[in-house]
RNA sequence: GCCCGGAUGGUGAAAUUGGUAGACACAGGGGACUUAAAAUCCCCCGGCUAUUGCAGCUGUGCCGGUUCGAGUCCGGCUCCGGGCACCA
């Protein structure tokens, strides 16, 4: 038979969408499954890692559907985001437009590759019926204290016009445009994702085995939790005065309590309120109240790179334990943001501690016994260190954080690195934050009946400045509760938003999306999602806040679960020529052309086969021509099936090629569950296949061909799908793709068994010996087949593994 | 600097988790068919030595160890990729 890929392909495209054969059951009874592969941004084409990303997800699917699972494998549309308002500032295009008619074209694109998509679970998160629940989560969270707005220090995006959360600044630059981020004092939204760092932390227990190591360890350094002494430095009566007797203390925090006898200064960052102070008011040389201010004026990154720089501000603290006196210095590695912005130095067990102070000629106390070499930051007995002194410093540590409690000027504490996630963007194309300012009530969100707060469709998109500000009306309102004129936020959501929740809104049975935005039931039959798929790109971002938002619409009492997404597999890059696939390295290859030259099942045979999903995949055209050339061989040995069904064979009156190709034929069926179930190891189950079909080349039985061809289309068939489909259809009348296959024992029985024969641990030669024979008979074989090199030799260790070798240790005779 | 990965032919990669290293493919070489080309089919293909015949040595980044036996386990390095980057 000869293969025509397109027109096989458009005729399965066609009858898949007749037959709506990709739609979950609405029925609970079933098993389920929940395959998800992460959604795309609409940016107008599909590139090769979307290609890779649905070839793998879709594979998945179509494997669980022929095991009789329920199976939920949805696609929609990141769609809201930068490069629309972009589009139009260039282009002129209103951000609508344009991410609408993109997903027109890609859902062309998508449906071109023979994707087992649900059809009627499709959304874009821009449209407003998403909108509209999001932002009733997001009053709730308000409600519940968990959404909060706060004026602080933001990373700021000039080129964006936007502020950034800690996460979206990759090296100090926009994870998105690449530039330079910078500091700025602004009123932002945030949500308290720290008060939830304990849990993201600890469930990331539940994800071992399940997520990729690596994803769960920068996770768990992205939190970075640590454990300490939180207590208070009092500044001395003299300090107090000075200060004009504004400030009577500070807080600091150590993971170190048990080096606080060494404690020779204090250090405040540039931003914290005493050093403000004392700048504002003239308390230091106006000279270093200049470089004070410039330290302040420097970014977290640019101050990363700088060197140790401090300056004395002239006052000092009382040291709670001792009673000393100890200066305040403000250095420029003290950060604002972490730990109050304060710190107890100890030189000689800190590095930076210990740098700071040799640069400036600071004393250094050392306090724990261990290595010579200063700073020794290991473990170690307390010395010089009052009641403490001959401690381990880990008991110590426990002691010391103790007594401070009982004391009360200090208490344990446990600090993140994490910090809250500010959500404010002050973009057009996001999902509108649905509050209002009002003069007399404050700030009031929305009610519900008048949800969603939609977005404008006549803007002006400019690049300047907010355009929704800039709206001559849209900002008026009146307040929802007092009903006076108020004015509405300008602010949009984080696109990161949008992306937390929508697991759960594929779960939600379409029929209910007007009335409900997650249904519990709904999402506790499908939810969590069994196999995750994306890029390991979003390991900390999209993946903490999911995990996070999970976590927060489990106790708003929306879902019942802890987490979203029960597996995870992160698929390696698509590269040409060692790098990364890119319009501006000019080294892309479009999908689309592709398809029209091979045909969609070959370039998902391409990409499963080259190389196994979480490793990188390097393209090469050779190789796709060669995918293809194995699909067309199929069509041509499809010609050899002569029997319609699954034939039962006498294994034992086959010839021995024939014996082999059964053999190679049921291996490729026995690794397949592991491949489609646990590994992924699509290469492996391809490489498998061709063996079989490499052997069932070499004989010449036609039942035996028969049966191989209902065996290997039907294990193909989740990554070829229209060929395999159509092949069944000719061969089998499909009977094989719903075939739940057994293993046939007897195809693995071998009439005799080569062992290999190793002397002195390396092979020598071969023996084939019956199945039956004992151990003993091998050996008296392999040392008879072995003679040549056992001559001279005594043998040391005679070593027998079943079924497979034999090893003779030998030394020279003397 | 710290934390994770990884290193196997000319190339992409396999190797039942301690048991014949290089399956399966791509590229390359040789041959068959053909007027010719394409397509298809067959053979060879880690390195070195030998080649009249068998064959021998060596080989999974490097050095060492455990073991009858190591790509796989242990210790010490080198290089490459990724993440974090003064978090007290």
């Amino acid at each position: 038979m000869s293969y025509n890929p397109n027109e096989i392909e458009a005729k399965w495209q066609k009858q898949w969408d007749d037959e709506q054969a990709f739609e979950p059951s609405d029925s609970h009874e079933q098993k389920k499954k929940y395959i998800l592969s992460m959604f795309p941004f609409p940016s107008g084409r599909l590139h090769m890692g979307h290609v890779r990303n649905y070839a793998i997800g879709d594979a998945i699917a179509r494997y669980y559907r022929k095991q009789n699972y329920n199976v939920l494998h949805p696609i929609g549309w990141d769609a809201f985001g930068m490069p629309a308002e972009n589009a139009a500032i260039k282009h002129g295009r209103h951000p609508k437009d344009w991410t609408y008619s993109n997903i027109d074209y890609m859902r062309g694109e998508l449906n071109a590759l023979g994707l087992s998509f649900s059809k009627t679970r499709e959304f874009a998160t821009c449209d407003p019926l998403y909108t509209r629940w999001e932002q009733e989560f997001i009053i709730k969270m308000y409600e519940s204290k968990l959404l909060f707005r706060e004026s602080t220090t933001v990373n700021w995006c000039e080129s964006c016009h936007t502020v950034l959360a800690n996460e979206q600044v990759e090296e100090g630059c926009c994870w998105r445009c690449d530039n330079p981020v910078q500091l700025k004092e602004m009123p932002g939204y945030y949500l308290d994702i720290i008060k939830y760092a304990d849990e993201l932390l600890n469930d990331l227990k539940i994800l071992e085995g399940k997520w990729p190591h690596q994803v769960l360890t920068m996770q768990e350094n992205w939190i970075g939790k640590s454990e300490g002494l939180e207590f208070e430095f009092e500044l001395s009566e003299e300090s107090k005065a000075k200060l004009d007797g504004r400030f009577e203390k500070y807080t600091v925090f150590t993971t170190r309590p048990d080096t606080i006898y060494g404690v020779t200064y204090s250090a405040l960052a540039a931003e914290h309120p005493i050093t403000k102070y004392l700048v504002e008011n003239g308390l230091v040389e106006s000279e270093v109240a200049q470089k004070i201010t410039h330290i302040a004026n420097m970014s977290e990154r640019e101050r990363a790179q700088s060197d140790k720089e401090g300056y004395s501000l002239g006052i000092t603290v009382i040291h709670p334990l001792t009673g000393e006196e100890v200066p305040v210095w403000t250095a420029n590695f003290v950060l604002a943001s972490y730990g109050g912005g304060a710190v107890m130095a100890v030189p000689a067990h800190d590095e930076r501690d210990y740098e700071f102070a040799t640069k400036y000629d600071l004393p250094i106390k050392r306090v724990i016994s261990g290595s010579e070499k200063l700073p020794y930051t290991g473990e170690g007995e307390l010395i010089d260190s009052a009641a403490f002194t001959g401690l381990i410093n880990q008991q110590a540590k426990a002691k010391i954080i103790g007594m401070f409690e009982e004391a009360g000027f200090g208490k344990g504490k446990i600090n993140y690195k994490l910090r809250n996630w500010g959500v404010s963007r002050q973009r057009y194309w996001g999902a509108p934050i649905p509050f209002v300012h009002c003069k007399h009530c404050g700030l009031v969100p929305e009610k519900a009946e008048n949800l969603p707060v939609a977005l404008p469709d006549d803007v002006e998109i400019t690049g300047e400045g907010n355009p929704l500000d800039n709206h001559p009306t849209w900002k008026y309102c009146d307040c929802p509760k007092c009903g006076k004129a108020a004015i509405r936020e300008t602010d949009t959501l984080d696109t990161f938003v949008q992306s937390s929740w929508y697991q759960f809104r594929y779960a939600t049975n379409p029929k209910k999306w007007n009335e409900i935005g997650i249904d519990k039931e709904d999402a506790a039959y499908w939810m969590g999602v069994d196999q995750y798929i994306g890029g390991i790109e979003h390991a900390i971002l999209h993946l903490l806040y999911a995990r996070f938002f999970t976590k927060v619409l489990r106790d708003l009492g929306y879902v019942d679960i802890d987490e979203p997404f029960e597996r995870l597999l992160t698929q390696g890059m698509v590269t040409m020529d060692g790098a990364k696939m890119s319009k501006s390295k000019g080294n892309t290859v479009d999908p689309d052309k592709l398809i029209e030259k091979y045909g969609a099942d070959t370039a998902r045979l391409f990409i499963l086969f080259a190389a196994p999903p979480q490793k990188e995949l390097e393209w090469n055209d050779n190789a796709v021509e060669g995918a293809f050339k194995f699909i067309r061989r199929l069509f041509d040995r499809a010609d050899k099936v002569t029997i319609d069904h699954l034939p039962n064979i006498d294994h034992e009156m086959l010839n021995k090629e024939s014996k082999l190709a059964r053999q190679k034929v049921y291996e490729a069926l026995q690794k397949s569950g592991d491949v489609y179930e646990k590994t992924f190891a699509f290469n492996t189950l391809i490489a498998a296949c061709m063996e079989a079909l490499n052997a069932l080349d070499r004989q010449n039985d036609e039942a035996v061909w028969s049966e191989g061809m209902y065996v290997m289309l039907n294990l193909l068939e989740p990554i070829i799908p229209h060929a395999a489909s159509e092949l069944s259809e000719r061969l089998f009348k499909r009977a094989n793709l719903s075939d739940t296959l057994k293993i046939r024992k007897e195809v693995f029985v071998q009439d005799s068994i080569l062992y290999v024969v190793m002397i002195g641990g390396k092979k020598r030669t071969e023996i084939e010996v019956s199945p039956s024979i004992s151990s003993e008979e091998i050996l008296a074989l392999a040392k008879e087949a072995g003679y040549k090199w056992l001559e001279g030799m005594c043998i040391v260790k005679e070593v027998v593994v079943p079924g497979k070798l034999v090893n003779l240790a030998v030394k020279p005779a003397t």
